[in-house]
DNA sequence: ATCGGCTCGCGCAA
DNA sequence: TGCGCGAAGCCGAT
């Protein structure tokens, strides 16, 4: 069997400039929610080892989180009940503190005297602004580990990317080092007594969120289920997925998204059981490019440009030829919330729309089409621009990700894409039609299967 | 079915 | 400074 890997000191940065204390060691578990494959708690797991101090695990609940509606909450707490049973076995105790992170968890930590405190990473504004108010007020070391890329995000590229392919190398030339198998995790010190297990009902109950947007029932969260889907695609589908991915009708993709955006999944977990699997060569790495290249070009957008989440962040060309067509005429313009209800003229946009209000997930192909027609029919670009992402992050599970950042930013303002030949609203934005669709799959049935799935969900 | 052109700018070769 | 080529396409010509 292969030698289990180290943790690469690359992966692990400090926040501030204190030096480990004597006392527990806390895991600030945010984005990686999961007790497998996950470098910051084996992080966490070396330094208790090494201070001679138990491990404890900490999730903080703020009120609302950039606008996450229950359907959100709900898969997340079915997946940390999950972590919380799993930890529990190693002897790791697991608390969630309720309120604004930059607050409730240095309070915490001196709380415990805590010897050190390890983050997990994330790119997005609202977790940096976080652990900017936590560092100057922790009294203890604080560290931060890149569990969610292969490549560490800092590591890969010290500036933003232009597109796929100047990316592309730079992660290359370190997938050797950083596409490895996980140790599992192994502590030396236990706490005397476990807490009581956190009342994850009762804090729903405190959250300020959306509650009319129903949790998703055919999609199982958690680990265990990400681990199930996981083998079953490496096992089947991606035998398939070279070919078939953008055939929404034909099941070929993973549906891992989910799992990977709440850190239910690693993407270096997922990418290690890919590349080694039967699949022919050009399967294997098709999927990886997804998750490895196309993934951390997503993370290095968000990481490098704090517009990621605004029109205003795509490029000036983009931004250029869009606004040149801003006042060409369009055949329909629909409020946000005629989207919302997937009431256009278009049964093939309805039906994309259709399939995101109703599962959570839209296909990825589709997911392209659907940011497309929104440009289309909005009337300016950056009103589409809006409506695309409030949409993606109200009934997407995978919302609020990297991922949907850069897929809107691509879908309508070229982001990593080149200019195309131009034409009325796009300019020289990539257009996409039903046409191309109807060469790729079979539309009728995909607008069928998404309406029979509306009808059931009624009664 | 397959192919070239469309259009911009990065990164590398020179 | 020049040149090749690219996150998932479209369209018309063959």
């Amino acid at each position: 069997m292969s030698l289990t890997p180290a943790i690469d000191e690359r992966r692990v940065r400090r926040l501030n400039q204190i030096e480990d204390q004597h006392g527990t060691v806390i895991y600030w578990m945010s984005r990686d929610q999961r007790v497998r494959h996950n470098w910051a708690l084996l992080f966490a797991c070396r330094k208790a080892n090494q201070l001679g101090q138990p491990l404890e695990v900490v999730f903080t609940l703020a009120p609302g989180f950039l606008g996450a509606p229950m359907r959100h909450y709900d898969f997340m707490f079915r997946g940390l009940r999950e972590v919380e049973r799993d930890l529990r076995e190693l002897g790791v105790p697991m608390t969630l503190l309720y309120g604004e992170p930059g607050e409730t968890l240095p309070e915490y930590a001196a709380s415990r005297n805590a010897g050190a405190v390890i983050a997990d990473f994330s790119p997005l504004k609202l977790v940096r602004g976080w652990k900017q108010e936590v560092a100057p007020r922790l009294s203890c070391a604080f560290y931060e580990v890149d569990a969610h890329n292969i490549v560490p995000c800092w590591l890969a590229s010290p500036k933003q990317e232009y597109a796929a392919r100047t990316i592309r190398p730079k992660l290359n030339a370190l997938r050797e080092e950083f596409l490895t198998d996980f140790p599992e995790p192994e502590l030396r010190y236990q706490p005397d007594k476990l807490p009581p297990p956190v009342e994850w009902d009762e804090v729903k109950t405190l959250l300020k969120v959306d509650r009319s947007i129903k949790a998703v029932q055919d999609l199982e969260p958690g680990e265990a289920a990400a681990e199930l889907r996981l083998r079953d695609f490496v096992d089947g589908r991606l035998s398939r997925y070279a070919d078939e991915r953008n055939d929404p009708n034909s099941g070929a993709v993973s549906g891992l998204s989910p799992y990977l955006h709440f850190g239910q999944l690693s993407a270096q977990h997922a990418a290690f059981e890919a590349a080694r699997s039967k699949a022919s060569e050009a399967n294997r790495e098709a999927f990886v490019e997804e998750l490895f290249i196309r993934r951390e070009l997503s993370e290095n957008y968000c990481y490098y440009n704090d517009q990621y989440d605004a029109f205003d962040g795509i490029p000036e060309w983009a931004k250029k030829t869009l606004l040149g067509h801003a006042d060409d005429r369009r055949d329909a313009i629909y409020t946000p919330e005629q989207f919302e209800r997937a009431q256009t003229h278009d049964p093939l946009w309805n039906a994309a729309q259709t399939q995101l209000l109703e599962t959570g997930v839209i296909h990825g192909y589709m997911r392209m089409y659907w940011a497309k027609k929104i440009l289309e029919w909005s009337a300016t670009p950056a009103a589409a621009f809006d409506i695309a992402l409030m949409l993606n992050d109200r009934y997407a599970l995978d919302g609020r990700d990297p991922n949907g950042y850069v897929g809107v930013a691509w879908s309508i303002g070229g982001l990593h894409d080149r200019p195309w030949v131009e034409r009325p609203i796009y300019g020289t934005i990539r257009y996409m039609n039903a046409n191309g669709c109807k060469r790729k799959f079979d539309v009728p049935r995909y607008i069928a299967e998404m309406s029979g799935s509306s009808q059931a969900t009624l009664f």
